[in-house]
DNA sequence: TTATTGAATATTGGATCCAATATGGAATAT
DNA sequence: ATATTCCATATTGGATCCAATATTCAATAA
């Protein structure tokens, strides 16, 4: 017998696929803050019904992404300036640690990976490919230093900002310094130089927040 | 017309209820880990159906709490050392900076509040009631940082743990140990001492790290 | 003209039911 | 004795339906 087997306990519910497809709208702007989540306007779009709907939403609540008033519906979560900068300032302690971390356990393969998002990033004129390449470059480094718990925190973090991240790259042309900025990381984490790494993220991280309350205290 | 108004957007669902006593019943080790959460019998229990409480288990999913295979059902979570040095890890690098914030804008009323929690501490012998002073007294003080981001990642941290830090002041009577550390800490903010404080605060959590380290490990 | 009320519709939270899958044990085969 | 199959039951995921609440707009009162 010649085929692959599946573990039907680790498939995707229904309930999941919808919760990764908001997420995804929410993080790259195709849902924006204050637009009301109907259930059954989704069910309808993913050909459910309202009950997984209503658990994605659930979750996606638990991740601060969306906010539920009873009987009345959810929303997609906004971003004030305070939320904004305490979201950067954790962001800007725990980042530099877990790269820290990382530079004495990098492989080369980890390295090969991160530079490829460099080139890719580079390459590309999408926001929305910056956007995923910007994450893909930090995750892969921060991976190395093997604290899932972290990275979780940190993922959540970047869940809430990102939005506005992907928005601010397109509005300040700051693709070239972002990308700028990730090389000097890359040569850092290369060169085997924790501390750098680690001082090189925390400006890397807290010139975005800076670029970005400049930007929300524009528009609010 | 005399009455007390409510505003019934934000009145708890009873997703949220069942939430809220799952939470604390896992927290407490009422409900230990690898313990199934079977739909009905919560349901039952609750005089509920079973939507509500699989939102409620959805939500604890999320917040890392039980753990969830489709078809199969959900467990409480376990927490292995690796996972548990982790959490520490993140908390003895937040905690820290959470504080020394603190600090300069702590008010007398949150002094003395964090005071009635190091008393009812010395004086409680339950404990459960060590493991909820604990958590106010850190809380308390951590508050009056303004940094409810912050506040919010420890939170769902401590919960992870919880159950464990407080089985673990029974085990090793470090329920006085604790209490001067909190002592210690306390006097360091009523000094207005910021680096103190943090520096207290971070031995106080590796402290509790290895001392949990060395019970999961002789039990794992 | 403005405020209030009533009614229709939209939307949400939860109850109930059905289909799918997991589990466990008895019956059967080897 | 052990492995396999079958079947009954337990449990879960999701569909459908009902009750409760929110929203909007027309009708009415002041």
């Amino acid at each position: 017998m010649k085929l692959k087997s599946v573990d039907i306990s680790k498939t995707a519910s229904a309930a999941t696929i919808v919760f990764d497809a908001l997420r995804k709208a929410i993080i790259e702007g195709d849902l924006k803050e204050g637009e009301p989540l109907r259930q059954d306007e989704i069910a309808r779009m993913f050909n459910t019904s309202r009950i997984p709907v209503r658990e994605a939403i659930s979750r996606l609540e638990e991740q601060g992404l969306v906010k539920t008033q009873r009987y009345k519906g959810a929303v997609v979560s906004g971003l004030s300036a305070q939320e904004a900068q305490e979201i950067f300032d954790l962001r800007a302690v725990l980042e530099p640690e877990v790269i820290r971390r990382a530079v004495p356990r990098m492989s080369k393969e980890a390295l090969a990976q991160a530079k490829e998002c460099l080139v890719a990033f580079s390459q590309s004129s999408d926001p929305m490919t910056w956007g995923d390449l910007n994450r893909d470059f930090h995750a892969t480094l921060y991976r190395e230093a093997g604290l899932q718990y972290h990275m979780d925190v940190i993922d959540n973090a970047m869940d809430r900002v990102d939005s506005y991240l992907r928005a601010q790259l397109v509005l300040s042309n700051g693709s070239e310094r972002a990308n700028d900025e990730h090389i000097a990381i890359w040569e850092a984490c290369a060169a085997g130089d924790a501390d750098l790494a680690a001082a090189l993220t925390r400006e890397h991280i807290t010139g975005a927040c800076d670029a970005l309350l400049q930007t929300l205290n524009k528009l609010g």
